[in-house]
DNA sequence: GTCTGGCACTCCAGGTGTGCGAGTGCCAGC
DNA sequence: GCTGGCACTCGCACACCTGGAGTGCCAGAC
């Protein structure tokens, strides 16, 4: 068991090292903070801190710097979450008010995030299969050919060309339209499949069967292909500021956000809308070993629908960085749940 | 007037800089190329370009290296544009073909270009401006509530939810619905509002023709905030092959990725249709002054709807990367046609 | 006039060596 | 259990040096 002394000389490593970048060492750390003992003592505390893991020393005659696991001790016993002056969430809301559709306050929330961290930002666009039914929309651009729009409660928006075996009335089609949205609107997505399981038996005429039984099949494959979730990126400029060594660290990241899925692993893995810290190598993908993911769900209502957050260094301001990723998400579900 | 000898000694240094990142000297072009003259004489030639602002040297005892100027004039006289070998041809049709909607597309052909180039891809999304109506679709979300949907005929959809001033009756919403498409459906949006200038009058409820006025403005400011084209970017994992130096260079480079409105003008800027090169400080943009930018419009028809392109060094392949973007644009006009 | 070989000069890149300073571990004493 | 002292380690920055690539210029050949 770790001292009550040296779990505060763990916080005092982990807070200098953010800040200055540079290995930090027993006589500086009692200069900077009042730690009430000798620089020899603290020597031992950190002997003792190395041993277990805590901190470790890049060369023999450097000072220390926190480990992964020093990371996490440090987010889970040692801070807080900072919470954002009146100030800054004024400025939030401002920023997000002006938004005047879904991909704009996706945009909006990126910028910002990226902005108030100073950090890579990514959010996931609200998932389909997490949301519900506004509503169905066929169009027939052509006798042979329709369009299927499928509109969320969260602002989303998907559509598909679909070629009918057969040319399909307008009144067939007004009428499938309707059944569809009686049954679906309002529903979760999740909730579809079974719910428009048997419509093509309404149906009389076989060819009109035939071309129900293609609408739906295309509305469920939209589902599905769409519960891949999409994300926005932004601030990578922010990566240059890791540290001097570069092409080499910055690199495996930029290619790990080019690789959404990785990301959408991650944020899916994240426990639903519980603020999530991921740090150093307790995240799988290799590009992302010397970075840490913090991340949260955001929703309109109590339940999120989707996950954002920030990629930085494993050297990053925690409690601030979970202060802001807070933030903004609660202001985007308000937002959310507005429109 | 430069002589045809010292026209193919620039080019040889063009080529040999761009494949080896080392600035060349005499005696390495009279072995790579075969001049049919001596060191000596390239010596004589290269003073000369230098003169002239072609090329330049780094240092007094290191080799030249091209300047903006000398890829100008490379790219206009001396280069070609290499095509697509038949296998890359079919690859990108292959790639492009599984595409489903138009955000798909877009992502797939940005994914390709930056593949194909080995650098930055900057695909922009058919602007509205000169794409056609394919529908307007009107939905009343609540009794005083309706959505707007636009879908052009690239497959693009734009969402806006309105609160009307008194609610709106179910028929006369299908009228105006009925009335709005049969004026523009199929017509320019650039042309839709004179179109529908006069549509209020055509309702005889006051209330009706507030509402109707209330959509429309709504339509037309959709038409004026969308025309701020959108774009997608990749590949800015190849910025890191740039040089060794870079934490300097690629900041800035990053940066005004993320300012997309730098490209949208950048792209803006070039004439219509046809390919453009803008080479190193051509670019008004101060952070994109070491770099190039080769684009090309593309677009269903005949006409183009947007454009795409790539960012890279001004070091970078000409001949091969023009082939790449024209290729592309290419493929991505047929599957717009298509869809 | 144009090209060529020779020559002296310049200057960067990379390797070696040295001194300084920060930091450590350990130990004896309080 | 804390402290001050001390010897030790080692990376970093700086200076220095040398090799090599490249240049410009000039006199001579074609």
């Amino acid at each position: 068991m770790l001292s009550e002394r040296r779990l505060e000389v763990l916080r005092a490593i982990v807070q200098d090292y953010v800040g200055t970048e540079e290995p930090v060492g027993s006589k500086a750390l009692t200069e900077r903070h009042n730690l009430g003992v000798s620089p020899a003592t603290v020597r031992n505390d950190m002997a003792a801190l190395e041993d277990e893991g805590f901190i470790a020393q890049p060369h023999t005659s450097a000072g220390r710097i926190p480990t992964d696991k020093g990371y996490r001790l440090f987010v889970d016993k040692l801070a807080g979450v900072k919470p954002m002056t009146a100030p800054e969430r004024r400025a939030i809301q401002n920023f997000l008010d002006g938004a005047v559709d879904l991909d704009d306050v996706v945009a909006r929330t990126v910028r910002l995030l990226a902005q108030l961290t100073r950090q890579v930002a990514v959010v996931q666009y609200p998932s389909l299969t997490r949301s519900t039914v506004r509503h169905v929309e066929l169009l027939a651009l052509a006798p042979a050919r329709v369009m299927l729009v499928l509109i969320t409660d969260t602002g989303r928006v998907e559509q598909r060309v679909i070629d009918c075996p057969v040319p399909f009335g307008e009144a067939s089609l007004a009428d499938l339209r309707a059944r569809l949205n009686s049954r679906v609107a309002g529903r979760r997505f999740a909730d579809v499949p079974q719910l428009v399981q048997d419509l093509p038996e309404a149906f009389e005429e076989p060819e009109d069967r035939a071309t129900v039984a293609t609408v739906l099949s295309t509305l469920l494959e939209t589902l599905v292909e769409e519960t891949e979730e999409r994300l926005m990126i932004g601030g990578t400029a922010n990566l240059t500021r890791f540290g001097h060594d570069f092409p080499l660290t910055i690199r495996p990241v930029l290619e790990a956000l080019e690789e959404q899925v990785v990301l959408l692993k991650l944020l899916g893995e994240a426990k639903d809308s519980a603020m999530t810290v991921r740090i150093g190598h307790e995240i799988a993908h290799e590009g992302l070993n010397s970075t840490s993911v913090v991340s949260v769900g955001y929703g309109s209502g109590g339940e999120a629908v989707a996950k954002l957050g920030v990629v930085g260094p494993t050297r990053m301001d925690y409690p601030g960085t979970m202060g802001a990723v807070r933030a903004v998400a609660r202001y985007v579900g308000q937002i959310l749940a507005e429109s």
